[in-house]
DNA sequence: ATTTTTTAGCTATTATATGCCAACTTAAGT
DNA sequence: ACTTAAGTTGGCATATAATAGCTAAAAAAT
């Protein structure tokens, strides 16, 4: 269903400034691509409209609120019966800690997911308390993040044009 | 050197309004917290002021921008030295297919990758042409999303209070 | 209980977003 | 080459929202 549309230099400029930063006002986004305010707040709208926007978020100091710790889990599943995915998807979805869940390929391991917690502690807790006693879940794998080299939440833009 | 400070129920509340969405106006905002505009307004900006609001970013669709890969590399390296890391990370860091690099603890990888690109032949592009080539790289471990159950870039805030 | 400090809410002002219309550019058609 | 039509821009007027200053209320401290 999304299929590409047609963008241009102008789109893309605007879609580059938002990922850095989305509370530009219109008239600073115009500045910056060259556009006048209300064509630029037109193609932004249209940009919206179409899905390829899919909004704007306020991103939150980690080490502020005082979560310390971030591990990435590999998980595996006994069986790959679709009841099994079910199960263990909506338990996971539940836990605010976890900030990505991705089934993928591999032989070790079905499911990586990167959380975040205070300490070990509550890692433990998550862990033991939570994770590994969902049906299905045979096999768990921790490693903790030790330094972030790079933490994007923007998407490469450069192959388009 | 960032700590803990302060907060009562309505910050809570205002950064989880807009950690889900960062476009509300202050209005908006006031109303969903119970606040009127001013003081919410006071208090966003002395979130912002400490740091604890990082800044604002806007989403992309990543499928309608063509990017249907996303994978995920453990890579490790022949020695452990300051060098060989700087090295590597500079590389990285300039690539813009990397979503995030971690450096991990674990037995089998140094490092944990993550990347987006359109489709295995820009994936190979980037990991022989690339990644590989990079000195100290020894060994590379790729496994490939094959679906996102859980996709956040908001931090949980229940261990506050 | 009184003082001090902090925080809320109102109002006026400024800035920004937004809708409308005319002018311009581009592409296609004759 | 000229004309027509579609699409896009820029400017202006209006509505909406953000922001600063001030007063009142609430909370904390003594």
């Amino acid at each position: 269903m999304p299929n590409r549309m047609q963008l241009d230099k102008i789109d893309l400029r605007i879609l580059a400034v938002l990922q850095q930063d989305s509370s530009v006002t219109n008239q600073e986004l115009a500045d910056q691509v060259g556009l006048s305010p209300s064509p630029c707040l037109r193609r932004v709208k249209a940009l919206e409209e179409s899905g390829l926007i899919r909004g704007s978020v306020t991103l939150l100091n980690q080490n502020m609120l005082g979560l310390r710790l971030t591990a990435f889990i590999q998980i595996s599943m006994d069986r790959h019966t679709p009841d099994r995915f079910e199960v263990f998807e909506r338990e996971v979805m539940a836990l605010p800690q976890v900030k990505s869940c991705s089934l993928v390929t591999g032989q070790s391991a079905d499911y990586l997911l990167e959380v975040v917690v205070e300490d070990m502690d509550h890692y433990q807790e998550l862990l033991l308390g939570k994770l590994t006693r969902i049906e299905g879940v045979t096999g768990v794998h921790s490693s903790f993040l030790l330094r972030r080299i790079v933490d994007r939440t923007s998407l490469p833009l450069e192959h388009l044009i």
